[in-house]
DNA sequence: TGGTGGCATTAGCTATAGTTAATTAGCTAG
DNA sequence: CTAGCTAATTAACTATAGCTAATGCCACCA
């Protein structure tokens, strides 16, 4: 009856502000991929999201967050940040577990404690995976001076600035073969078959093109 | 298909625990009032927890909870407990607002943020309210030299040092009258209506009976 | 003995949120 | 111009989790 919030919707909207941000042209099947449901549950959550006002959807399919929308979405984001932050800077929790911890904790943080959180740890300021509230879309991060990992230079020295955090598997899989925040990386040689070699503190490997893509650095 | 956890069968689990934990015999009833839900949503999610294992009924109708269902309820409380203590002792926030907050935020704890908690605040120790992980029954409380403030004498000092923190709408009300935990109350006369007169650092009030009984204090 | 009250259940709803299968609408490439 | 791909929708399900209304059961009481 109301147009109550949920985890759901907070999801849903959290994706659209998220893929907006990175430069991505949303439409609904954007969603079904970055959220992994089906397209049918798509259509029905935006159908609910609509009726509750949160978003737009423009003739050619494009979705567009409200007003209530975008600031439902920032706040989710928000507290996602906080509490990745939390978990880390109070906690000492590994940065590899904290984005899980922070998907389901963010959507039971009130406005009271948000605002503490941020009393502690301020408003600006990087997670531990170098992201800021929002992610940064591909052309913002070339001119802070970042690169992709698969772009870089043969023997060069480089630090790791910053991971995509979307993905907890692939985070335990960098972190256990030594590509963490603020590590030291080299790629050794670029192979025929688009994987690397590299060097980190950890020792000499072999990443895979798509994960390397997903690794920003910066010089050393 | 699988015994999925939801925030549902935790709420009803740990209000099985607690109740007992109180010194009730816990039936269906006992959790629709305990919970604020009808008697056939009672019904209904009783037959999913027996179901997945976690409850028993017993022919006369009490409940009982498995080995399983002991440990997630505990579990449960446990990380209310020390999401309380962290709200309270690491972020400041007010006594009064930290247990609906700690009511969203216990679902959404891994076991490897409870180990940091307990890391962090001790396993030990009493949450804001004056409670432990579970409450005690009236008994034990009478024992530990506790008594509820319709059973203090008059003219004599108590210090609060418990109370029912269940209802938030009560919690607020006794913070506006001074009542906070560790505050010095005076009962000055007990009214043939069952309502107290009473004296707090905030000033001097009328508590009706049934709010007199949710709060328990020890001699100064 | 016959109410009355309390407890539990069933029946019949609603809403959220997901699924698969089938269909439709549009664009695009051969 | 049609074959095929992508996108979106509809239809028909499932599960959780709540509701009210009606009913059944039992025990106690006058």
């Amino acid at each position: 009856m109301k147009d109550s919030i949920t985890v759901s919707k907070e999801d849903y909207l959290k994706a659209i502000l998220e893929a907006e941000s990175e430069g991505q042209h949303v439409i609904s099947a954007t969603l079904a991929h970055w959220l992994s449901v089906s397209a049918p549950a798509v259509t029905m959550a935006l159908k609910r999201l609509k009726r509750d006002g949160y978003v737009l959807v423009k003739d050619d399919g494009t979705l567009q967050l409200s007003a209530k929308g975008k600031e439902t979405a920032y706040r989710t984001a928000l507290r996602h940040h906080l509490i990745e932050r939390m978990l880390s800077e109070v906690f000492g929790m590994e940065w590899y577990q904290i984005h899980d911890e922070a998907e389901r904790l963010e959507h039971a943080v009130s406005p009271a404690f948000e605002a503490k959180l941020i009393e502690k740890l301020g408003e600006h300021g990087t997670c531990p995976h170098g992201n800021s509230v929002l992610p940064e879309n591909p052309l913002r991060r070339k001119k802070r001076g970042l690169l992709q990992l698969s772009e870089a230079e043969e023997g060069t020295d480089y630090i790791v600035a910053s991971l995509y955090e979307r993905d907890p598997r692939l985070l335990l899989f960098l972190h256990n073969l030594g590509v963490d925040p603020q590590a030291t990386v080299r790629v050794t040689a670029k192979n025929y078959d688009e994987t690397l070699s590299i060097k980190t503190p950890s020792g000499a490997f072999t990443l895979g093109g798509p994960a390397a893509d997903k690794v920003w650095v910066k010089l050393k």
